[in-house]
DNA sequence: CCCCCCCC
């Protein structure tokens, strides 16, 4: 699986007879030379395209060996690339001297370059069992000026090597075996890999003048939404918020930390990534960090997300240009900026879905005014309810609501029903005045809300106010000054030519502090950058 | 020669 080097020499046609034709290399390694190497028919193309021509470089990606009926062994290429061109070559590398096949074939795998790059990510030491046997490796990826490539070391090769080599730090590298990267797996732009072996050395090198520190393509977040799932991508957003860190099982029953960060660049999307096990454990937050990762893969969940890899870099504030632009962009416009998340989340209180308002807005901006009812969110405290009228005595039947009329018998009436019951149910419609620091509103709350508000069902409220009035008023002592997040549907109506707006809660949420003081500090910074 | 990469 190795590739190597080599340069034909020589390219001869072969007798074939009427099949097709097969050409005979003379390939040399620039130290030996053999005559027994052969494309396989399918490379044809290469020498019919002027492409496979005498002094040419080429990389050897896949070959095999053969013995020909009179018994000569010889090597067949199945897969190679041409990387240089026999003019930008210019002639016979070194003075080869010819030797027999299977020799050569070994000498063609020993390259003899040096690399001086810099390491940018190293795993740790990885242990693997399995039907082709056992055995242990770590593996780390190196940058220079011309790219990037990953390195594995398998067995003695992690004894020699895993302590030496260092994060950050720059190596002169040689004599590594190479492969073609399995495409699967590559999150690194080359199509090869390396792989240490008995002859390879990495040698710590001072002199780091020139060796990037890292090689990143960074996605537009916007950009993931045309992007394939799966992709390997690297991305860089501002952490505009993060999760907590929290456990969660795996299918294979195994404990993992996870942590959801928010990131949003210049383009204005938001896009969520999630961090696994250490990563997400020691990452933090506060200060609405730059976030740089690089190797992160894409998912379709919730529409577009990103999830870390074992084998991701992540960068926190980078020292990178990119990150000082996302910065400033952030700081001066980026934090007040509308934004998108391509990923769904069903998270309340943090929605896009909130039309946050303050009850002083809603009564500036005639909010329900128009044709159709307007609908908004607030955070306000609860001042008082009218607890006199809040119950009334509903129709038993499963749909209806309606109220009924005591005939002082023992029956209930139900008008829309046309029906006398012997018993009724409880319901709750409850007038409430709701706060916040500017404004008041009176508001009214249907069953569920008013339920949630008071913390008991309309069945035991109705209980208690006919049999303990005492405990009855505690239930709204106790409610009172309490502070939730409202949703609200408000609308303008008139009754006897009188015009009157008309806010009903839909729904009654427990107030997610982080979000809200993150909400908080991000109007004061808009307010801020008004003036 | 590994290739696990998790949850909603």
């Amino acid at each position: 699986s190795s590739v190597s080097l080599g340069q034909p020499i020589n390219i001869r046609q072969m007798n074939t007879g009427s099949g097709p034709p097969r050409f005979r290399l003379m390939m040399s390694d620039g130290l030996h030379s053999m005559t027994s190497m052969i494309l396989a028919t399918q490379l044809n193309n290469l020498t019919d395209d002027n492409l496979l021509t005498p002094n040419c470089v080429c990389m050897l990606k896949k070959t095999t060996s053969n013995n020909l009926a009179d018994g000569r062994r010889v090597v067949i290429v199945i897969d190679m690339d041409i990387i240089k061109s026999a003019e930008e070559i210019g002639g016979r590398i070194g003075n080869p001297t010819p030797i027999n096949a299977d020799k050569m074939f070994f000498y063609i795998h020993v390259s003899r370059w040096t690399v001086r790059a810099r390491v940018t990510n190293k795993s740790s030491i990885r242990t693997w069992s399995n039907s082709r046997g056992e055995g242990k490796l770590f593996s780390f990826e190196i940058v220079d000026e011309s790219g990037e490539i990953k390195i594995t070391a398998f067995n003695k090769e992690v004894d020699k090597f895993f302590s030496l080599v260092e994060q950050g730090k720059v190596y002169y590298i040689s004599k590594a075996s190479l492969k073609v990267a399995n495409k699967q797996y590559t999150t690194l732009k080359n199509d090869y890999e390396m792989t240490l072996n008995a002859q390879s050395s990495v040698v710590p090198c001072d002199d780091s003048q020139g060796v990037p520190e890292m090689l990143c393509d960074f996605v537009p977040i916007a950009e993931l939404e045309n992007r394939d799932k799966d992709a390997i991508i690297d991305v860089i957003g501002v952490c505009k918020s993060a999760e907590d860190v929290s456990r969660i099982t795996t299918k294979t029953s195994r404990e993992v930390s996870k942590r959801a960060l928010n990131l949003i660049d210049t383009t204005g999307k938001v896009v969520t990534v999630t961090l696994w096990g250490e990563e997400a454990e020691k990452f933090d937050g506060s200060g609405q960090p730059v976030v740089a990762i690089k190797g992160a893969r894409l998912s379709d969940f919730g529409g577009r997300s990103l999830s870390a890899l074992f084998s991701s870099t992540i960068m926190v504030n980078p020292d990178i240009p990119e990150a000082f632009q996302l910065r400033a962009w952030y700081d001066r416009e980026g934090h007040s900026q509308d934004s998108q998340s391509l990923t769904e989340t069903r998270s309340v209180g943090s929605g896009a879905k909130m039309n946050w308002k303050t009850l002083s807005d809603v009564k500036n901006e005639h909010m329900g005014h128009g044709e159709k009812a307007d609908y908004f969110s607030c955070v306000a405290s609860l001042l008082y309810t009218r607890k006199e009228n809040c119950l009334y005595q509903a129709c038993p039947s499963a749909d209806c609501n309606k109220k009924v009329i005591d005939q002082q018998n023992g029956l209930y009436r139900c008008e829309k029903c046309s029906r006398e019951f012997p018993n009724f149910k409880y319901r709750l419609l409850l007038s409430a005045n709701l706060a916040d620091f500017g404004d008041n509103q009176w508001v009214t709350c249907f069953q569920e809300t008013a339920e949630v508000l008071l913390g008991h069902s309309a069945e035991t409220l109705g209980q208690l106010r006919d049999t303990d009035e005492a405990a009855f008023d505690e239930v709204f002592q106790k409610a009172n000054f309490t502070t939730h997040i409202f949703k609200n549907k408000v609308k303008l109506e008139t009754y006897n030519d009188e015009s009157r707006v008309k806010v009903t809660v839909m729904e009654v949420l427990p107030i997610d502090h982080r979000e809200y003081s993150r909400r908080l500090i991000s109007n004061i910074r808009k307010l801020a950058s008004r003036t």
